[in-house]
DNA sequence: TAGCCGCGGATTGCATCCAATCACAAGGTT
DNA sequence: AACCTTGTGATTGGATGCAATCCGCGGCTA
């Protein structure tokens, strides 16, 4: 399907390289340079540059280029605020949803954050996580919305994590458990509220580390 | 500036026209129609259509076509609940800034507002009030969502305002009413709650006029 | 008569070429 | 010495032509 047209494939490789890390925040893209990386001409990389701008991935300046997304210290603490406004919505919406399979595959997801060491690991376990709590709504614009919102930290909360030692993901990882717990109860309320507090938290964290901001 | 680059021309000017109801929801957009109405190739046209995509004004389809976004009830449902919590948000941030020229041109839509008979105007300028009670918030990303929110629900917005009788606007006045006077006091408490409950009862009367949708 | 297959027209996607624009550096002026 | 100006190279934006894909219609078959 969609897979197979050229800009679009261009655009999801990209977007996992740079999610990875690939390129940092204020690397500048050249048109050319991915075009050849890909063995295609400029037309699809353009296109291909126009949805990861709507991802946020890339910021696009007319006649200039291209930039890998770059936040302030304040547009990141915007971010936060808004997850932790949506984010608990689609918790609620998804909650009902959640069968145990999903209880399940959460728990093991669980398990393994806690005993990683690795940073990349971390970060890709807890994107898991909570993603697949959000599993339950069907949404056709919620779900994008909140994954646009992590694309677009995932730079800063790995910046921030390295400079966690391993004792700073406790609180994390009380949080999951208790979030957890909540969704197993069927508690919306309840698990709504953890939700808001964990991503509050972060946020606080996050402020106290500004030398992660240019 | 970007203005000049005609693919965001194109964009701003296609824009301006899907919102202002030229094309309903569900209307095919041609590539060569459009390139041939604003005189240019389909090239900027295109990229025209991708950044009209991220507005969430129309959907593309690979190989196949754009369209006008399309909501169903259960998509406007889920927008005016991201509304009530990301709104309320926006004011928080907004309000601490509110001058009183802000305040004094505030009142003064207010009152044209209650005047109006018009649906078109009414739409302009419940646009325009809710609007600037978030100006002071000078935000890089809440702010372009917030008004994708307002764009792609604005046909629904549109065609739910012309079932209702005038008295039927009474409610949105009165609360209007409210919202002014405690933005005046600068109660952001108070305003973030009578804000949620503004959208919260929109959104209870919208779903009691499924006809609007398809 | 209903359902399936295949073909033609219309439309989108991609490559290539040329034009427009910008950033940067060198030179001149005050 | 600092600032403004101008020209050149690099890069993006747009136009055109061709290839790829999809949709609808007609005819065939069960």
């Amino acid at each position: 399907m969609s897979d197979l047209v050229t800009s679009h494939r261009i655009a999801a490789q990209l977007k996992k390289q740079i999610l990875k890390g690939k390129y940092p925040p204020g690397t500048r893209i050249r048109q050319e340079d991915i075009a050849d990386e890909f063995k295609a001409s400029r037309s699809p990389v353009r296109e291909a540059l126009r949805i990861l701008e709507a991802d946020g991935l890339v910021t696009l300046i007319a006649n200039t280029g291209a930039w890998i997304s770059e936040l302030s210290l304040s547009d990141c603490e915007e971010l936060y605020q808004i997850r932790e406004r949506v984010e608990p919505l689609m918790l609620k919406l998804s909650l009902p949803h959640l069968t145990d399979e999903h209880i399940s595959m959460l728990m093991t997801i669980k398990k393994q954050l806690e005993n990683t060491k690795s940073i990349e690991d971390f970060l890709e376990l807890d994107r898991q996580f909570h993603l697949l709590t959000y599993e339950g709504a069907n949404t056709m614009l919620l779900g994008p919305m909140v994954e646009r919102l992590w694309n677009t930290t995932q730079h800063y909360r790995r910046a921030y994590s390295k400079m966690l030692e391993t004792e700073g993901f406790k609180p994390a990882h009380l949080e999951h458990e208790l979030l957890l717990n909540a969704i197993t109860r069927k508690d919306t309320e309840d698990a709504e509220r953890i939700l808001y507090g964990h991503i509050r938290r972060t946020r606080l964290e996050l402020e106290k580390h500004p030398e992660v901001f240019i």
